[in-house]
RNA sequence: GGAUCCUUAGCUCAGUUGGUUAGAGCGUUGCAUUCACAUUGCAAAGGUCGGAAGUUCGAGUCUUCUAGGAUCCACCA
């Protein structure tokens, strides 16, 4: 043996026999309790980071689980993470002076097919270095078609039972990007927006947004508010920058009257609040701005104008008119922006599916409560629950190429579209804005024809085959969210009966509402049962110095790289060691060089042991009842006893999720306590019965390590006298 | 506005049914050794566990209040 430990040389050899030899799969332990977990599927087109390498919590359960004996299964997938990707491909079309509105619909989502799958296999790649005991015959893509197929299923089935409604509300709608987003997508930030004061009528009222004025169809106080009472009800004559208009007055409990002069112009085609307000009022609906993020027509002279621009004409005009009162010039508000590109994102009516959460997530809250779905850290219930039951309709279509095209179609000879949709090639030519209707939420499903993906051969109504498919697709998280189920009916057949509900989802706790709410909505609905048992979180992996890593802070660093230099188990542990489940933490180069230093006892360690070797006996693997029968000398019986309490307190720490502190006691006991006590003690006093309770011992040691450190403990193991064909399909240490 | 987490040795962090002298890694200091260990071993210094009050025979651990930091949610016309 070599004097040091040389991660480099063992790492991707004994990958390659584990795949090869059939070890990842479940078949391995073919009547075992089932266990499984499912991986978070990562972005097919993205690269490894720390979000991935946490994943080691789930292999250390899964080789925990194997070696014990159970049929265990760990699925891996990819992500088509829609917006994501169509965003980074859109970069590229830019660079190369494109851009998507040059291609239609099918031929941009065959390039970006054809893109992602260049970049194939990278991902699955980048996981194998961290040793990750995958079973990849079994890996999913979310459009592999049997995905497809079933995800259209679930949508069929929730248009069937009403839980799927088109509506038209107002979105969160990026005019960069052309899409809308929901509110899970949007952040806000603080920005300075004058506030403006001004004169409509006889009252005066404060707003930021002077452009959206063209789409006013009421003015809002409070009905408690005795300033105003005389108007509530009426309709007042007012003087704009396009001529005289009326505009009713109501009263309404969602105004503060101690903002601004408590009056508020309502603009139900451009505001969350007041569309509601709106809707209690019976106010009508007229849209001002287009989803090119330009005025249209009904803004007059400022028709064509960006809404930038227009605010600064309006404000002007206004000026000249002496419309306004006055300017609070530092006013600081929030606004929404495209989590994406930093666009100041416009509320706008748009025609949309829906999917109605009530009963959903009144399940989920349920699986929960009811201890049917067990979430650790506990305190990340909270979370769970708050928002589960603040939770708004989930607004699913997406105008992106890059995804799951929602499968519905309308009869173009007989179905009168209500409201636009916004087109992609060419928005303002086709957007026919909004005026003066009533805000009505209808659900007039019946004008659609849902189906599981196929095209209807004629409409139902008129026999019309002149069909035209919606040309938005899929929110990805309404796939993903259906991730556990969709996987293990398509993997193998009968993987669903076995391994559904799965053991645990284990992920950052940053998806909590994102993804795992979602699957535990959509799984408990399509299947009847929990996707999962248990849902267990991890923390972010900040930069050593605390700070979160990100692209444009340029503090990212890359976990292979990393890989290369401590090698894959090192990494594994320090991510590990000293951190408690769900905390987040920094990554630490000192910590990284201990694990390192770690493998490499271990391995000194084994050399010892092959120095010590004494050819004459024949090596017995034994077990620690046996151990206590043979070992001679009271110390080395004691040492069995220890090694024996040791065995109960990890496997307790593994079943208990509590990780760092198996690992700490693992690193502690056997460099501490079995190195520097126990080697040193029997070096000096060696014989046969002595060298064969150590070596067995330490081979218990390192199963007990395997987990956590799986190749070291392999390179290892495969040295040791009387060992088997591979450590990871050892039975895990007991009595 | 609401919620969660963090505050323990110089630094980074463990410490999950409250229980004997509060732990690790790195760093610091001294000694030993190159005898399995690109080193390792032995030993030492270093903490009133953010602050205050309370519950208890007993609190780093539970309760309340409070200071500072981080994150998330809602969203302001």
């Amino acid at each position: 043996m070599d004097k040091v430990y040389n991660h480099k040389d063992v790492e991707d050899k004994h990958y390659k026999t584990w795949e090869e030899k059939g070890y990842f799969k479940p078949e391995i332990h073919p009547d075992g309790k089932p266990y499984c977990i499912i991986l978070p599927p990562p972005n097919a087109n993205g690269d490894l980071h720390f979000g991935h390498a946490m994943f080691t919590v789930e292999d250390i359960l899964i080789r925990y689980h194997r070696m014990k004996g159970d049929s265990t299964l760990w699925l891996p997938g990819t992500d088509h993470a829609g917006i994501e990707t169509q965003f980074v491909y859109e970069k590229k079309l830019q660079s190369e002076g494109k851009s998507r509105f040059d291609y239609t619909q099918e031929q941009l989502y065959q390039m970006i097919w054809e893109f992602v799958s260049e970049s194939g296999g990278k991902i699955e790649n980048q996981l194998r270095k961290l040793g990750f005991s995958l079973d990849w015959s079994r890996e999913k893509f979310t459009l592999d078609p049997d995905i497809q197929k079933l995800v259209y299923q679930t949508f069929k089935q929730m248009h069937d039972d009403k839980l799927v409604y088109r509506a038209y509300k107002l979105v969160n709608y990026c005019t960069k990007d052309g899409t809308s987003f929901s509110d899970l997508e949007v952040t806000h930030e603080e920005r300075n927006s004058p506030l403006y004061y001004i004169k409509y009528g006889p009252l005066v009222l404060a707003t930021t947004r002077p452009e959206t004025k063209f789409g006013d169809t009421g003015v809002a106080v409070h009905p408690e508010d005795a300033r105003y009472k005389q108007y509530v009800g009426k309709d007042i004559e007012i003087e704009t920058v396009l001529g005289k208009a009326t505009i009713r007055v109501v009263a309404d409990e969602a105004v503060d009257p101690e903002f601004g002069t408590g009056v508020v112009k309502v603009t139900p085609a451009h505001d969350f609040n007041d569309f509601e307000i709106g809707k209690r009022h019976d106010l009508l609906m007229k849209q001002v701005i287009g989803f090119d993020g330009k005025l249209n027509e009904h803004a007059g002279k400022f028709a064509g104008l960006y809404v930038k621009q227009a605010r600064s004409a309006i404000i002007e005009e206004m000026h000249a008119k002496g419309l306004i009162e006055k300017i609070d010039e530092g006013y600081i508000n929030r606004v929404g922006l495209c989590y994406k590109c930093k666009t100041v994102l416009e509320p706008l009516p748009l025609e949309q599916w829906f999917v109605k959460v009530e009963s959903l997530k009144n399940e989920a809250v349920k699986a929960v409560k009811e201890g049917k779905i067990r979430i650790h850290p506990k305190s990340f219930e909270t979370q769970y629950f708050q928002w589960l039951e603040n939770l708004r309709d989930w607004n699913i279509s997406r105008q992106i190429v890059w995804g799951m095209r929602i499968p519905a179609w309308r009869c173009r000879d007989c179905s009168e579209p209500k409201a636009q949709s916004a087109k992609r090639k060419t928005t303002s030519q086709n957007s026919k804005a909004i005026n003066n209707e009533p805000i009505e939420q209808f659900s007039n499903n019946s004008e659609w024809i849902v189906t599981e993906g196929e095209k209807p051969e004629k409409c139902p109504v008129c026999s019309s085959t002149k069909l035209e498919q919606d040309s938005d697709t899929f929110d990805t998280w309404f796939s993903s969210g259906q991730w556990p189920y969709v996987t293990l009916q398509t993997a193998k057949p009968g993987d669903f009966e076995k391994f559904y509900p799965t053991a645990v989802l284990e992920t950052a706790y940053d998806i909590l509402r994102a993804w795992v709410s979602r699957m535990a909505m959509l799984g408990i609905y399509r299947t009847g049962e929990v996707p999962f048992k248990d849902v267990l979180f991890h923390g972010i992996v900040n930069d050593p110095l605390g700070k979160k890593m990100s692209k444009s802070k340029g503090n990212v660093i890359n976990p292979l790289e990393l890989i290369e230099q401590y090698g894959a188990d090192a990494v594994r542990f320090a991510l590990i060691y000293g951190n408690a489940t769900g905390n987040d933490q920094s990554l630490s180069y000192p910590k990284l060089d201990a694990a390192r230093k770690f493998t490499n006892k271990l391995w000194n360690m084994a050399r010892f042991l092959e120095m010590k070797r004494v050819s004459s006996i024949e090596y017995q693997v034994l077990s620690i009842e046996e151990l206590k029968k043979t070992a001679k000398n009271t110390t080395d019986r004691e040492w069995v006893d220890k090694v024996e309490q040791l065995v109960k307190e990890i496997t307790r720490y593994i079943d208990d999720y509590q990780f760092n502190l198996a690992a700490e006691r693992l690193y502690e006991f056997i460099w501490h306590e079995f190195a520097d006590k126990y080697i040193e003690d029997v070096k000096n006093r060696m014989d046969d019965n002595s060298y064969l309770i150590l070596t067995t011992l330490y081979v218990i040691l390192i199963k007990l390590l395997h987990p956590f450190m799986p190749f070291v403990t392999e390179e290892i193991y495969q040295k040791m006298p009387g060992h088997g064909e591979s450590i990871m399909i050892e039975p895990w240490p007991t009595q």
